[in-house]
DNA sequence: CATTTCGGGTGT
DNA sequence: ACACCCGAA
């Protein structure tokens, strides 16, 4: 019987691929947050730079390290303190503070910028704020027409400075590019990856002269294995994955270092079946671990254990959701309703310019409004596992209604949690302390669609704040 | 009870 | 609708 499906656990699912080849890119800006940092700040360039989050606490955390300071081994998660003492000649950069908590505009900014040099190639997902699914197959294809590898002339193009990995038979499997893609017998799907490489080198000159960002990229014929490639050969490097080259890439590649094992379903294939590689996975049926993981997962697993994957790069540049979070560690948690009303208003506040900006930029609206919150319990009481709901309604705009609702949201999610708890009307404005402290909250708008028409975004402008803007709802 | 703050996704 | 997971800076 299944063993582990008993347990909870998200599914990836595996999805067929295509029949003709695609060439698709996964494009990964360096330590991007410190570099643009570092063109905020140009006297920073080529420094020893780290973005750090909230520095009253040991220095901050760091959330991105430039390479010239990891070579003195500072390290992401280290406290700035940390890393001073690793590298004591260090600039610490903080994170923008807008509404007493880290804003990470300048950033998701920033990336939208290399989005648009990106798109200009073919289908653009857009799948964090510094990571981008390219699928170039049509302009690859175009290329390898009207420009095949063996007539490229200069060897010393740009486009040639790519890693082909499998390219060596001994040490180290990945060399630099020479002469390989150009050779008269090279298969077509290995020439459409090379017209691949040169089309992205290309987009990452594009970006670098139109942004200053340098980025790092992997280029195969399906999305898990440019993300494994992009990877591979960093800072301002590209990495091929000819088809040849993916039974041994995969063979000794630790569990983890697959897009979506590198947490708890990697974990449980390594300690349950002593699964340490992708080859290891090849030893089991597709059956046996359908059996052990589901249908879905199970699929997915053998597919993935072979290279094989069908997910499509989605055409989307546009975030599908905003989120407004803080957390409050250790003795800054908050500990009665005032102080949570009080944080819910400041993230209602930002949430609702994101939206703003979303309606401005995009003609898109959201109609989701989702808070989440964490806590701990107060005194060491019995069940401290307990969760706190999360709770959802339609969002409406405006930041007082979205702090409002969110408010009833929180205190919805507080009786269901504590169904005892007092929370009449009278004792709303009272400061009697939880008998737990909340540690995190975090709002979220989703289900965005675009706007219709007749709001083009300049009405939109006119009406907002106004009692108008409740036809929205 | 000190990474934090985002985003995307699936299972039920 | 809600719970929980993955991953990136």
């Amino acid at each position: 019987m299944c063993v582990f499906v008993l347990e909870k656990r998200r599914m990836p699912v595996a999805r067929p691929e295509p029949v003709e080849a695609r060439v698709i890119a996964h494009v990964d800006l360096d330590c991007f947050y410190a570099q643009v940092e570092q063109r905020r700040h140009p006297e920073l360039r080529g420094k020893p730079t780290a973005v750090v989050q909230y520095n009253s606490w040991k220095g901050g955390a760091l959330i991105a390290v430039s390479y010239e300071a990891r070579k003195f081994g500072v390290k992401r998660s280290m406290r700035g303190e940390e890393a001073r003492k690793a590298c004591p000649d260090i600039h610490l950069v903080q994170v923008p503070v807008a509404h007493d908590k880290a804003d990470l505009k300048l950033y998701r900014d920033a990336g939208s910028e290399v989005c648009a040099i990106l798109a200009r190639m073919g289908k653009c997902e857009r799948a964090s704020i510094d990571e981008v699914y390219l699928d170039i197959t049509e302009a690859a294809t175009a290329r390898l027409i009207q420009d095949p590898p063996q007539c490229w002339v200069s060897l010393d193009k740009e486009a040639l400075k790519s890693h082909v990995v499998g390219l060596a038979t001994d040490g180290d499997a990945t060399v630099e590019v020479g002469h390989w893609l150009q050779r008269k017998d090279a298969e077509q799907n290995d020439q459409l990856l090379a017209c691949g490489a040169a089309i992205i080198a290309e987009l990452r000159t594009a970006v670098l002269s139109e942004t200053q960002f340098t980025c790092s990229a992997g280029i195969a014929h399906n999305k898990m294995l440019a993300k494994l490639a992009s990877g591979m050969h960093k800072p301002a490097q590209q990495t091929i994955v000819p088809s040849s080259a993916v039974q041994g890439l995969l063979t000794d590649l630790p569990i983890n270092k697959i897009g979506q094992l590198g947490g708890k379903l990697g974990h449980l294939l390594e300690v349950e079946l002593g699964v340490k590689t992708a080859g290891d996975l090849l030893q089991f049926s597709e059956a046996k671990l359908q059996d052990l993981f589901g249908m879905n997962t199970g699929t997915w697993l053998w597919r993935t254990a072979r290279g094989i994957n069908g997910d499509e790069v989605q055409g989307r540049m546009l975030p599908k959701s905003h989120s407004s979070g803080k957390t409050f560690p250790g003795p800054k948690s908050l500990k009665d309703l005032s102080a949570v009303g009080h944080w819910v208003r400041e993230l209602a506040e930002v949430l609702q310019e994101r939206l703003d900006m979303d309606i401005e930029q995009n003609n898109r609206i959201a109609r989701l409004l989702t808070l989440h919150a964490g806590c701990h319990l107060h005194s060491s009481g019995a069940d401290h596992a307990r969760k706190f709901p999360s709770q959802s309604c339609a969002l409406r705009y405006g930041k007082e209604k979205i702090a409002d609702d969110a408010n009833r949201l929180f205190e919805k999610a507080l009786r269901k949690f504590c169904p005892t708890l007092n929370l009449s009307p009278r004792k709303k404005g009272s400061t009697a302390s939880f008998p737990w402290r909340v540690t995190g909250i975090s709002l979220s708008a989703s289900n965005i669609v675009a706007t219709p028409m007749v709001y083009s975004f300049n009405l939109l402008r006119c009406l907002k704040g106004s009692m108008v803007m409740f036809w929205f709802m």
